[in-house]
DNA sequence: GCCATTTCAATAGCTTTATTAATTAAATGA
DNA sequence: TCATTTAATTAATAAAGCTATTGAAATGGC
């Protein structure tokens, strides 16, 4: 079958969750007959199942002619090993084609950068949280990291809070492990794939991810966006004029030192040396007190790069995730007015920033699925 | 024939300017037969033509085997109708689909603003021109404007220097004088798909363009990114922290209103105010004195939206047109400085900024050839 | 000048992909 | 029970592109 069909067949079953063959033709404007031939390679293939629908289908009232046997991704099936390489621990989720719910995380343990040998000690959590798995064999693992990332390669390039990332052949070593196909993904990128997924109709949104550092990512069309380097989406590290801080990237006056985790205990500290320097302190600071100075001019840094973002690409929508969605709604909402005042579309529409949770699972079944299970060229 | 093979072999044909049918079979990847089937089907549409190659074909020394059967695309067509709405005056060129040097501009007149009906002007200035034009029928029409244009409807949102334009349905006009199909094409992007055209190989760039305003276009894996509005490579209108000053576009602090000619003009002045507040002198004055501080600080700004663009989108090259190709070289290399200084990738790689001159023929044709002759859908 | 070699172009036949039209299947409701 | 409606499958057909073959037009050694 055409490759692109197939795609889009997938694609449309994910988003849908549940169809039938007839519903899928007419969603995806082909014909029945096509539509059928492709779900039938796809049962064989054991990427799609049938289910018996308990009737009453949401819809409401029962409705007329033959009812269609509905279909979804096979949940039945072990598929991906998503790994979530983050700065404190790792974790492990088994995820079927068809379930993407974020409570299959487990098996957490943490690495510590103090170690001589990190990549080895983490080669020793993965195997010992790999006997506590359920399945053995998987289509793929997916591996998600903070920092810049070669996808193509499968490197990581640059990660300031996981140095030893960059030097561990990450994929080798969970090859050794479960000796499955591996992707190495921008954390990023992974949390907006997952937004995407659970809000399908999103189809095109810068999402910007708060924590220890500030990473964006592009949804354009429903498909992430990538340039021809492996960097995209960087709005951390753009220069803000007047800022002289440090950043960890060996730059100075990066975004990311004024609105990460820590840029933001030290706007705090320097801005009340009395209260303690923590991130309880902080948060329950701002709910008592709103946003004060210290904070605006942060949140301000930030937005300009979010509107020059949004400017340059023609977008309309922003989602925030990450530690700033901790603090009090009345950050959010002075970060929604300063990017509102700095992004051009909001002369001649609207522009949206909304918060959302981050959604990690989904975002790495969809990289699966696209580039897996349905992938673009052959093998 | 296949909509996509066929974009695809006018597109080569278009970069390569001269191939014959076995030699665009085997750049395009496709096989002979599917390669003829296709050209066959172009030059009975007569978008292309056959040469008599006068021998000695570039590549040195005369060649093995039969040789191929010479194709370009129809010069001896009318073609299309380029038109230039700029803000001192509009220009026409007759553009056949293979011939797209900057030489065929002509037929310049001016559109006072002060008219009481521009719009009604501007029609009789392109019909007065019109009489002056070898060809009557022309493949289409196509339109470059400066501003921010809704290419789908074809309507001019905003133009802050030919305000008239986004009152005026330019297009009904166009139909009226010419009746062809109208594309109506913002500035910048034109001059980018022209850029690309000539020099094919620099498949991704972002392209910014210095002139009354500052505006961008994005080139990706050579063809022009888009959102879903219709705002798109907007590096002008980001606020540059620190600048109070009004931009035409209603809002404060505008990169613009620093490094379009006339706020270069305005920063001059108010460094020299004893000097002429005229571009002549300012050339003058930099081509003597330097990048003085006055002028360092405007570029910055500029600087902080460019390599803010650049780590968002993921790219590496710049590509200066306009205004500050006016200056001394200096300039350009304070300019490229900067960037670097910003942009990301420069800490893994390398980060380009050239500066090139506007080539508006070739992008019109290039977006014509797109749009009107081998369109993505029927009609 | 003749012929092997090389490259280009055209033709024939086949495969893949997807379409329309027709048929069979499975439900509802009068 | 049977008309109606929707789903799924089957059969026939069309389109696009491929491989293999054949013919055409040049070069260069002899």
């Amino acid at each position: 079958m055409g490759r692109l069909n197939k795609r889009a067949l997938v694609r449309q079953l994910q988003k849908a969750g549940i169809a039938s063959r007839a519903g899928l033709a007419r969603s995806l404007g082909m014909s029945q007959p096509t539509a059928g031939k492709i779900v039938d390679e796809l049962l064989a293939e054991k990427i799609l199942e049938e289910i018996e629908v308990a009737a009453a289908n949401g819809d409401g009232a029962s409705r007329l002619g033959r009812p269609g046997r509905q279909l979804q991704l096979n949940r039945s099936q072990p598929g991906f090993l998503g790994i979530h390489l983050g700065i404190q621990e790792t974790q492990l989720a088994e995820l079927p084609l068809g379930a993407a719910d974020e409570s299959r995380w487990q098996h957490a343990f943490s690495v510590s950068a103090a170690r001589s040998n990190p990549a080895a000690h983490w080669e020793r959590g993965l195997r010992a949280a790999a006997k506590k798995l359920a399945s053995v064999k998987f289509l793929g693992v997916l591996l998600s990291v903070p920092g810049v990332v070669d996808e193509t390669s499968r490197r990581v390039l640059f990660s300031p809070n996981i140095h030893w990332s960059e030097h561990a052949n990450l994929p080798a070593i969970l090859r050794r492990v479960w000796n499955a196909p591996v992707l190495v993904v921008q954390e990023e990128r992974v949390v907006a794939l997952g937004h995407h997924f659970n809000n399908p109709g999103d189809d095109d949104f810068l999402l910007v991810d708060f924590g220890e550092g500030v990473g964006g990512a592009i949804i354009v069309g429903g498909k992430p966006f990538a340039g021809p380097l492996p960097i995209s989406g960087e709005l951390g590290h753009t220069p803000a004029p007047g800022n002289r801080r440090r950043c960890g990237c060996g730059a100075t006056g990066c975004v990311e030192t004024l609105v990460s985790t820590r840029g933001l205990l030290e706007s705090f500290s320097a801005a009340h040396p009395k209260i303690k320097k923590n991130w309880a302190a902080l948060q329950n600071h701002i709910a008592d007190k709103g946003v004060e100075p210290w904070l605006a001019q942060s949140l301000e840094a930030a937005a300009v790069a979010i509107a020059g973002a949004l400017n340059v690409l023609g977008l309309r929508r922003v989602v925030i995730t990450g530690s700033l969605m901790e603090l009090s709604p009345a950050v959010l909402a002075h970060l929604a007015r300063s990017i509102q005042n700095g992004a051009m579309w909001a002369r001649f529409g609207q522009v949206e920033c909304v918060g959302a949770p981050r959604c990690r699972a989904a975002g790495l079944v969809a990289i699966g699925l696209d580039r897996l299970v349905v992938p673009e060229k052959k093998n």
